[in-house]
DNA sequence: TAAAAAATGGTGCAAGTGCAACTTGTATAA
DNA sequence: TTATACAAGTTGCACTTGCACCATTTTTTA
C-alpha cells in the first residue's frame, strides 16, 4: 500500500483534482523540481518519473536525501526540504501533482467519499515514512559510530529475523544515513570484523552474534 | 488544532468507539503504560492525565523522549516505543484511550462521517508531528556540537523571527534533543560566547550574528 | 571501448567529544 | 528549616571521529 489513489475509479480521481484545484507540473531530467514554491506548504505527489531528493551541503557535498519514484509523496511537513540547502531534482522527465495544504485540510471536503478515501491513503502513506522516520531518529541518537552501526544492525535484524543484512545501497549511503564520516565507519566495521562480531562480504554483512 | 476529537460530538464520538472497538485503560501516577501490548499495532491517544516516554539507556540514564498531554497521540507508528528501552509512564491517574491500527484502517469506516472527520484530525496531528522529527533529523544529521547548535539556533529564529531564543526546557533537556554530551555542549557554547556569536543569560540565548 | 566518475578500503593526525569528577546554585520535599 | 535532588557550569583526559589523502576496484558515461 503505497499508492495514494488506491480504490480510486479514474472518473473519481479527476473530481478529487477538481475539488483540490491541484497543480500538474512537467520537469525534464536533471531539471530541479518547484523551486518557486519552496516556502508554500503543500503536498506532492509523482504521477510519472524519478526524482531525488538531495542536499548541498556548504563544501559542495551532495547527499541524496530521498529517492521520489511514482506515486511517492513529498511536501513541506513531510520532507525537511524547505530550506536553501535542499533540492529536489527530476532523474527523468517527472510529472508532479502539486496541491495546497490550506486545500487539503478544507472542512467541506469531507463531503466527498472520493476525498476521504484519499485522505486515509494519505494517512496510511504518511504513518509508514513517520514509522521510517522514527527508525532513523533512534540510531541518530546514538552518540558513537559502533553504537549506531549496531543499532542499524538490530533494527534491519528485527525486521528479516535473519542474521544477516544485504546493504539496499552503497557504503557511503549507510555512512550518510548514519550521519558519520564514511572512512570513520569502515574503521569501526573493520574493528567489528576483527573482534568477530561481524562478517562482510560486498554488500552482506553477516550478524556473528545472532 | 490537535483534538482529534475536533468537529465531534459526544454522541458520534461513542458511535467512533464502537466502530472503531476502542478500548480504554485507566492507569494510577508512575504506573507504566501499556507494557502488556507493547509489539503490537496500535494508536493511542491520551483522554485525560499527564505521561512521559522515556528511554532507560544501558547505564541507568533516563532521557525524556517526550511529555504526552491531553489528546496527544502516540502508538507503535507514531512514537519509537516498540522496544524494550522505552517505557511510558503516567505522572498523573490518566485515562489512555487504544486503537487497533488495522481496525483503523478498516475500509468500510469510509461509510461513516464521524471516522471521515476523526481520520481527517489524525492526518493533521500527525503531519504536524512529522514536521517535528523532520527538523530533529535534520539538527542530527549535523556531525559536529557547533552545527547541530547553530542548525538549533537557525529553527527556532526561523520559527519566532527574532534574534534570542528562550529554551522551552533545561540545557540538559537541550543535550539531549542534540543528542550530545551536556558538559561538551556547555564547552561548545561557552566557545560561541567567547567568539561573540552568542550571549546567555540563563535561559535566554541571544544571536548576535542575527 | 576508453575515459571519467564513483565506490571501496585504508592510514595518520589534529580536532572534537564523551565521560568522570567536582563545585556552586537552585528548586523540591520531608 | 534542613536535607536532598537536580541544574548549571567547568576541567582533564582518553578515546573517537572527521578530514585530507592515498591506492585500488567497480560502475557509469561518452
Amino acid at each position: 500500500m503505497n499508492n495514494p489513489f488506491a480504490e480510486l475509479t479514474p472518473l473519481q480521481i479527476h473530481k478529487l483534482y477538481q475539488l483540490l484545484g491541484v497543480h500538474i507540473y512537467k520537469f525534464h531530467k536533471n531539471q530541479e523540481i518547484l523551486p518557486t514554491i519552496k516556502n508554500e506548504n503543500i503536498i506532492a505527489i509523482i504521477l510519472e518519473g524519478l526524482a531525488q531528493i538531495i542536499h548541498v551541503e556548504y563544501n559542495g557535498n551532495i547527499i541524496i536525501v530521498e529517492d521520489l519514484i511514482k506515486n511517492s509523496i513529498f511536501g513541506t511537513n513531510i520532507s525537511a526540504t524547505s530550506t536553501e540547502e535542499y533540492q529536489i531534482i527530476a532523474k527523468q522527465d517527472t510529472q508532479v501533482l502539486v496541491i495546497d495544504y490550506q486545500k487539503l485540510m478544507y472542512p467541506t471536503n469531507l463531503k466527498y467519499s472520493y476525498y476521504n478515501i484519499f485522505l486515509k491513503n494519505l494517512f496510511e502513506i504518511i504513518n509508514l515514512k513517520f514509522k521510517e522516520k522514527n527508525e532513523r531518529i533512534k540510531i541518530l541518537e546514538k552518540k558513537q559510530i559502533r553504537e549506531k552501526l549496531l543499532a542499524y544492525f538490530e533494527l534491519e535484524h528485527k525486521k528479516s529475523r535473519l542474521s544477516y543484512i544485504y546493504l539496499p545501497f552503497t557504503f557511503r549511503d549507510l555512512a550518510d544515513y548514519l550521519a558519520v564520516n564514511r572512512s570513520a565507519m569502515f574503521r569501526e566495521l573493520k574493528h567489528l570484523k576483527d573482534e568477530g562480531f561481524i562478517q562482510i562480504h560486498d554488500k552482506k554483512i553477516t550478524l556473528l552474534y545472532k
